[in-house]
RNA sequence: GGAGAGAUGGCUGAGCGGUCGAUAGCGGCGGUCUUGAAAACCGUUGAACAGCAAUGUUCCAGGGGUUCGAAUCCCUUUCUCUCCGCCA
């Protein structure tokens, strides 16, 4: 959610930053002001009345302390009519407040000034490529044969079972799984970050915060009993750990890291690239998130690219790095990069990563803030990145380690973790 | 699911219709003393909105009500604790 001073004094900044992301808030914006100045006016007309109301009161009550209570009841009844006007305004006062809020709401985050203009995928920046392409025979597989083949994983038992979207994995195929979540988790322990395991529903209040709701409601699964969501991502409890939460400067930065499964109805994606994989409605992740005083938060950001560079460097997966264009940039991001690997045998891009500064956009909304050594109170950053995704890093994995004779190989750094070498 | 108790500032905990944004202790910050530290002592110490400021308004779990006036009374929701039931 944008500061409303901030939109009250840079409006001309604010349209333009928001044409970068391909929304027009000409409309919304005046909207926002006219509203916001009408909030202030009557909020200073009500508290005048109330202070009036105050003062009659108390007097009420030094009057009665007296035993002076002829005069006290007089007083009594000039209170009637401020009353009814003190009604008036606060009903006023909640009804333009409501509307603000709504309004505020359905703002997406100013893109940062380093954020390439563009509407769609195509437009994305390549800033820097990393590993070595395999070198594949020609009957290498794409992954949805190769797990049908070794017995990893079982799209049609997930079919079955619930639906799809939601595979089924078996033996070495699960026991890859635990592997790579473990590596993931360990090397964010490493750097630094404090394991945490977050409950997989989450409450309207938590959806709001991080910035899913309003604008990704209906991609959420909804547990209609209790008004809960699934979790689209681990991003949303482990922020929410830190909603209305003032903190002080000196526990800048906060570190967190944690795994969870993530499900996501992906509803109007059907029919492009869900093979295998490649789109799943349950998936496992593990998640990187920082909260960050405002002057560090870029290179905070940095850092956090390189832990996941890191991770895919240690994979040996072929990897580039995107700085997301204005329109292919969500909703709450201020910049965001992507990491995508590549699939020799689909000879594709497969994103895996993705890794974004919010600046206030979440703590505003979130109320996160911090206490600076003059006794301040600003609004932390915010942070997050996948470290990472597993289901297309497995497809990338299996596609490309595969070899003709010996099945697949598996990676040194996750052999600890596997207990085996081989998928054969 | 049933029965009872409760929710107050960073924490503990008083207040139970008017001068209460709230007593006290702990913690935090500043100071005196000290070579330094501890102890002791003194001072200070919640947040939001409007305002250059003075100041005003609001907030004692959330929402509603009674009253000239509510942290205090009533209703309601949520959560916590104790007991019972059920159960991984």
């Amino acid at each position: 959610m944008l500061q409303l001073n901030h939109i009250q004094n840079n409006k001309d900044d604010v349209l333009v930053r928001l044409a970068i992301k391909h929304f027009d808030g000409t409309k919304i914006i005046d909207d926002i002001i006219a509203h916001d100045t009408d909030r202030k006016k009557t909020q200073a007309e009500l508290d005048n009345i109330l202070a009036k109301l105050n003062a009659v009161s108390k007097e009420i009550g030094q009057l009665m302390a007296q035993k002076k209570s002829e005069e006290a009841e007089a007083k009594k009844k000039e209170t009637a009519s401020l009353k009814e006007e003190a009604k008036q305004l606060e009903e006023k006062k909640s009804q333009i407040e409501k509307v603000l809020h709504d309004l505020l709401v359905r703002v997406p985050n100013l893109p940062h000034v380093s954020v390439p203009n563009g509407r769609t995928p195509e437009e994305n920046v390549v800033v820097r490529e990393g590993g070595e392409e395999p070198k594949l025979t020609a009957d290498s597989k794409p992954h949805w044969e190769l797990t049908t083949q070794y017995n990893l994983i079982s799209f049609e038992l997930g079919n079955k079972i619930t639906g799809a979207g939601f595979p089924v994995y078996m033996g070495k195929g699960a026991k890859l799984q635990r592997a790579l979540i473990s590596f993931f988790l360990d090397k964010a322990i490493a750097a630094g970050f404090l394991e945490i395991q977050p409950p997989l529903m989450v409450n309207a209040d938590s959806g709001y915060a991080t910035g899913q709701l309003p604008d990704k409601d209906g991609q959420m699964y909804f547990v209609n009993e209790d008004g809960y969501y699934l979790i689209p991502t681990a991003e949303v409890p482990v922020t929410n750990i830190y909603r209305d939460v003032l903190l002080k400067e000196e526990e800048l930065p906060v570190k967190m890291c944690a795994y969870s499964q993530c499900f996501r109805r992906e509803a109007g994606s059907y029919g492009k690239d869900v093979r295998g994989l490649n789109r799943l409605h349950q998936f496992d992740k593990v998640e990187i998130v920082q909260l960050e005083h405002p002057d560090k938060s870029y290179a905070t950001l940095d850092a956090m690219v390189s832990h996941v560079e890191g991770l895919l460097n240690a994979l040996g997966l072929k990897y580039r790095i995107l700085r997301l264009c204005g329109g292919d940039m969500s909703f709450a991001s201020a910049l965001t990069y992507d990491f995508e690997v590549y699939s020799a045998a689909q000879k594709k891009w497969l994103e895996v990563s993705s890794v974004s500064n919010f600046e206030t956009f979440q703590s505003n909304r979130m109320k996160l803030r911090y206490k600076d050594k003059n006794g301040k109170i600003n609004l932390a950053h915010t942070l997050n990145g996948s470290a990472l995704a597993l289901p297309r890093i497995v497809a990338a994995l299996l596609e490309n380690y595969q070899t003709s004779e010996e099945g697949i190989r598996i990676p040194d750094v996750l052999r600890p973790y596997t207990g085996f070498d081989w998928i054969k």
